[in-house]
RNA sequence: GGAGAGAUGUCCGAGAGGUCGAAGGAGACGGAUUCGAAAUCCGUUGUGCCAUGUUUUGGUACCGAGGGUUCGAAUCCCUCUCUCUCCGCCA
């Protein structure tokens, strides 16, 4: 959520944020909304007054005329409250209901477009390797090498599950714990996160928890969902609270299971473990101070560097434009791995995403810190992808392939694996 | 799962229909005292919203959450959530 005070003296770059990012918002409604429960509200208020003001006269002694006049006088306001409270209350449901599908301000460098076709690469890394034989795709090579089963997961759980198997196993933990020990010498607090949290909870970081096309799975009858990234359970984590500014800023690392509905995303990448409906990803997470939270976001791109170049993965970086930010972010840079396996001939693949999501997830949580000075301010919020291991695993396989399909052990996770190579 | 107790401001803790935004204490901050400090004394010390103003002022709301009773609720009633104690069960 925005500040809603601004709403009136920055409409117009509201309004072209919205149109910048492919939404339709009736900003014209929500102000004259706005200025109704403004009006509303002060009516009620005076009625209030009044309220307080006969209630007092009649403290002390008095005679019985006085007394059933003054009970009167206060029948007649309350019944005049409660109408006009209750026109209040159905004002301020449209109201906030609307202003909460206002996007977040978009930074000026963002790019401006629609389509993940208009994303910024802005850098890259690594050469995309050559093979002397034609590489395969994850799907295959995780098959043959008996470490990944869709076909039983696809029978006992549906489309878009998968067994780990062998030393499929042992490359999710390694990964988990290569990428562990990466955060925990930045300085990020560890966590392991609940897979599951409450609506308002999801709602607050600005996931749209109904619907057809929502991603997240509801627990029915229990007003809870199963995430769809620890960025939920760890936002939710100090909602509510005010922190002193020398706390921050904090870092949090959350490893959960991910689930997502993947609605309708039946597409030509959707194959494997590209997208699937339950995945673990160790998550950053960062309660800042504005003045921090560009700086952070640079800091949270560059972790998400070291832990690919570290595996020897080649990546590019993007600065995802408006079209593609998501509604709370300001902005995104998404790292994009190579992926031999993928289309004709390999594409790069997102792997991580790191957003400044500055105050608008605070502010629908309520998370605030007080000033040096005492003043009491939102919190911004970042999050970025530390490791999905679905996706990794998906970008060493098809990388380290050997013409033999056995499958070379990056350096790095040699030691988590205790094995130099996958073969069958 | 069964039985009981509780939830008040930064913290502890009073409060039992109007005099309560809330006693008292602690802490923090400002000041006095001191060469300085401790001790002592004096003062200040929550948040949201609406309006007004632009380093103000006024109003309103908030005593776990949501409803209700009443002219008037921290105080009475209902529902929910959470915490604690005891018993049972369990990884």
């Amino acid at each position: 959520m925005i500040d809603l005070r601004e709403l009136k003296e920055r409409k117009e770059e509201i309004g072209k944020n919205i149109a910048d990012r492919g939404m339709k918002v009736d900003l014209d409604l929500i102000i004259e909304l706005q200025n109704q429960r403004s009006l509303l509200l002060q009516q009620t208020e005076a009625l209030r007054k009044s309220r307080n003001e006969n209630a007092k006269k009649m403290k002390g002694k008095m005679d019985q005329n006085t007394r059933t006049a003054l009970i009167e006088e206060g029948k007649t306001l309350k019944d005049r409250i409660s109408e006009i409270e209750e026109t209040l209350k159905k004002v301020e449901q449209q109201y906030f209901s609307l202003a909460r599908t206002i996007p977040n301000y978009a930074h000026p460098s963002a790019p401006v477009g629609a389509l993940d076709k208009d994303n910024l690469e802005i850098s890259s890394w690594g050469e995309p390797a050559s093979f002397t034989f034609t590489p395969k795709d994850h799907v295959q090579l995780g098959e043959q090498l008996d470490i990944i089963d869709f076909e039983s997961a696809t029978r006992v759980s549906g489309p878009k599950f998968y067994y780990l198997k062998n030393e499929g196993v042992l490359l999710e933990l390694a990964l988990q714990r290569y990428a562990i020990d990466i955060l925990q010498k930045h300085g990020f607090i560890l966590t392991i996160t609940p897979d599951i949290a409450k609506e308002e909870i999801v709602e607050g970081i600005g996931f749209n928890p109904r619907g057809e096309e929502s991603n997240i799975y509801t627990i029915e009858g229990t007003g809870t969902c199963l995430v769809g990234t620890a960025e939920i359970t760890l936002g939710g984590y100090h909602a509510q609270h005010q922190f002193d500014e020398s706390d921050l800023p904090l870092r949090y690392a959350g490893l959960s299971h991910c689930f997502r509905r993947e609605a309708g995303g039946a597409g030509q990448y959707s194959k494997g473990l590209y997208r699937v409906h339950q995945f673990s990803k160790l998550e950053m997470f960062v309660y800042c101070t504005p003045e921090m939270s560009d700086e952070i976001h640079s800091q949270l791109l560059s972790i998400e560097e070291e832990i690919f170049r570290g595996l020897g993965i080649p990546y590019r970086i993007v600065d995802t434009c408006t079209g593609d930010l998501g509604a709370p972010a300001y902005r995104k840079f998404d790292i994009e791995a190579w992926m031999p396996g993928r289309g004709e001939s390999g594409e790069y693949g997102e792997v991580t995403s790191t957003s400044n999501c500055t105050d608008y997830q605070a502010r629908r949580l309520n998370v605030k810190y007080k000033t040096k000075e005492g003043e009491t301010r939102f919190v911004h919020l970042l999050n970025g992808t530390a490791i999905a291991v679905s996706r990794a695993i998906v970008a060493i396989l098809e990388n380290f392939q050997m013409s033999d399909g056995s499958i070379k052990i990056p350096s790095a996770l040699v030691p988590y694996m205790g094995i130099t190579e996958i073969r069958r």
